[in-house]
DNA sequence: GCTGACAATCAGGGCTGCTGACGATCCGCT
DNA sequence: AGCGGATCGTCAGCAGCCCTGATTGTCAGC
């Protein structure tokens, strides 16, 4: 953990900032979850499985935007955790529909809500206000279509 | 590359919107130096040790928050591009100064104002006034000295 | 001088994500 | 019927990024 000494050179670049605001959230949210026995990716599936079921391992993939092999990996460990259980679909049995376990559900719910309160205290440092804007901004962002050219 | 698809779950999360937010800006980061030979970490690098001479390779480490021996290998690459020269301290010969060479100067100048016309599109979904609150909000997230308990 | 601390380097490993290939399965077409 | 192409899950392998730990040279206090 090198010092955080910082120039204007660096605060001011949108790459230096996203990438120490992800660092230090991975790392509040690692710490926050670690009672759960699981982390923010790991959270992310099991909240994308929750929504809607029965859902695929792609479709599952396609949600979270990664990629479909990563998935493969995620899911084993959840599934040797006994938080979700993979089931060869019966209408195509190319597909796994993956379902959360009750213990994969009260997992969920918990570790839920201790994101909640570690993104509360993440933000604390921002008026309100600010916080708000900020998801907002980050939403507007995350979902403007990529300008393929440029 | 998979479908953009996201429901509420997803983006409501601090976790996946700064992760997203962050890989777009690194891909257009990446594809906005390219004419330059960089990217985006390596031009942080070329911005810090033009900000103060001498810096020795630990002190650049330090400001841009990453660690000693991944400075190593970033400053061979930017070596062998004949952007920057170590020279070993004539005061402390355990330490190499780094400097830019006339051509890491060049580069950097022209590759910093790609970088910033870059910010200015990737910014440009949002309204003027909200650019600015996202970036002042990430630079107090990030300068938020961290909270070792919680 | 000796000892402990520090700077740069290197080897190695962990984590994350990808590509490419494979077997099983489905579907459209003939 | 059955063939061919596409799709899903899986695996092996690789690349990028960053770290830990050990090594070498150097400094600074005693």
């Amino acid at each position: 953990m090198t010092g955080e000494s910082s120039s204007e050179v660096l605060t001011s670049r949108l790459g230096y900032l996203l990438k120490h605001a992800y660092l230090r959230l991975t790392e509040a949210s690692t710490q926050a979850l670690a009672p759960f026995g699981i982390d923010g990716r790991e959270l992310a599936v099991l909240a994308v499985l929750a929504t809607q079921y029965p859902l695929s391992q792609l479709e599952a993939a396609g949600r979270l935007g990664i990629d479909r092999t990563t998935m493969v990996a995620l899911l084993d460990t959840l599934e040797t955790k006994g938080l979700v259980e993979r089931h060869r679909s019966a209408q195509d049995r190319r597909r796994n529909t993956v379902q959360l376990t009750p213990t994969g559900q009260d997992c969920l719910r918990r570790a839920e809500q201790a994101r909640e309160e570690m993104e509360q205290r993440f933000l604390a440092p921002l008026p309100p206000s600010d916080a708000d804007r900020l998801i907002h901004a980050l939403q507007t962002i995350v979902t403007t279509p990529k300008n393929p050219g440029l």
